[in-house]
DNA sequence: TCATTCAGTAAACAACCGTTCTCTGACTTT
DNA sequence: AAAGTCAGAGAACGGTTGTTTACTGAATGA
């Protein structure tokens, strides 16, 4: 399409990237209905007027931070199901997924909790139909599975939005045990590992609150995965 | 207390009322974070410097709404768990009434789903509470049932928050179901039934979109009770 | 009856908002 | 090398915000 691979969007994009990283931290401590164009753009240090080489409004920039939040994330559970079998294995395997994902992106799925039932419409309805993906390829997911003979389409889809679902709140349940962490991550581009001291331990480590939050949903999915087993027979 | 049952106090009440509903109208289309005291008080009708006479903040206003929106709600479920046994009539009642209610206080309980996860600390501690308190209630109401041999306490607590989380998830389900509905309910006080013309029927009919929640809800929580009845044979 | 309380008024305050203009200067194309 | 594009700067605009001040006048208690 575009023939100009150039220095000039480079930095367009670059300064597109800073406004959404700006706002992603403000989120943190409010919601997008009430953050400020201007709030924004000085994080980043631009004119105001700037912003609008970017974006329409607030509510288009929200949208862009749909996809970024939940792009990377989908494709993160795909593979997961895809690569397991076995509910139990499947379960933990997801757990540990949604928990580790929550803390290296804590400011994205914080922000999807937030905007989810939020002020803004057109967020909203990006959220919505991301979700709405989410659970069509979970059902997907399930029906190649040998275990699920005799199931209906649409039984099918809603047991997957039970798991989507769940998965949704579970992430939130884990944001709500994490520290306040004041200032914001940072995190994506080559910055490197922060692997500082205090809590937050590596791949493996949970914290107290968060291993309760981790076992909660591990009992709360079992049960579910023994409704699914018996769904046939009364 | 205060011996006051006066003229006074009733007149201040009322428009404490009257700044409660105006929020509550007004939270419809944005979220609490973005909602101005200006803005409230000029839709009542009394001067901005009027509303600290009742309030701190907004805020505080935001606070006193959670106690007023889930507060009815709460003896609600109550009385539907107590006076109903057996799995599916249970499922039944519950969904039906939660339906109800979502139809009678559609912006109470959007409020709830918005800033449940919304950009205001006060607000979101206070709605956590009551969600605490509700499933507390729910897995004493399991408790005194005779089926629960055998189970844990931490079980059913688990149990408890899993319905709990699915009976917020479905009112919001319902809630995005429902039209618009662009001028604010008015509702309580004496101003008398409006069985409108057009869609929104009685106490038994429902929308199209709503049944299709319904049944789906009804199918999630008939799996999970059959997960329930299986939970100690493997 | 008189003094007191206090819900609500009216006005002013500095601070901030989103949006619109014109302008500049580094990059791109020809 | 000249012409064109366009991300961002800078300033100005009308409007709204939360909060404070001094005030009024009707309901209250002695």
């Amino acid at each position: 399409m575009s023939h100009t691979p150039g220095v000039r969007q480079a930095q367009k994009q670059k300064t597109r990237q800073a406004l959404l990283d700006a706002a992603l931290r403000l989120l943190a401590e409010q919601s997008l209905s009430s953050l400020g164009l201007r709030e924004v753009t000085r994080v980043v240090g631009v004119a105001p007027a700037a912003f609008y080489r970017h974006f329409r409004d607030m509510a288009d920039l929200g949208v862009a931070l749909v996809e970024e939040s939940l792009g990377s994330l989908h494709g993160m559970i795909r593979g997961i199901l895809a690569e397991r079998d076995g509910d139990d294995e499947r379960i933990e395997a997801t757990v540990l997924a949604v928990a580790e994902y929550v803390r290296t992106h804590p400011a994205h799925i914080r922000f999807i909790a937030r905007e989810r039932h939020g002020g803004v419409r057109p967020v909203r309805e990006a959220i919505a139909a991301q979700l709405d993906r989410f659970t069509d390829e979970v059902a997907e997911a399930f029906q190649v599975g040998l275990e699920y003979r005799g199931w209906s389409a649409a039984d099918l889809r809603m047991l997957a939005g039970l798991y989507v679902d769940h998965m949704v709140m579970t992430a939130t349940a884990f944001l709500e045990a994490q520290p306040v962490r004041d200032v914001g991550e940072g995190a994506e581009g080559g910055a490197g590992a922060d692997q500082g001291a205090g809590e937050g331990a590596g791949a493996g480590g949970m914290t107290e609150a968060e291993r309760r939050i981790a076992d909660l949903a591990h009992r709360q999915l079992r049960l579910v995965a023994i409704g699914r087993r018996h769904w046939h027979d009364g």
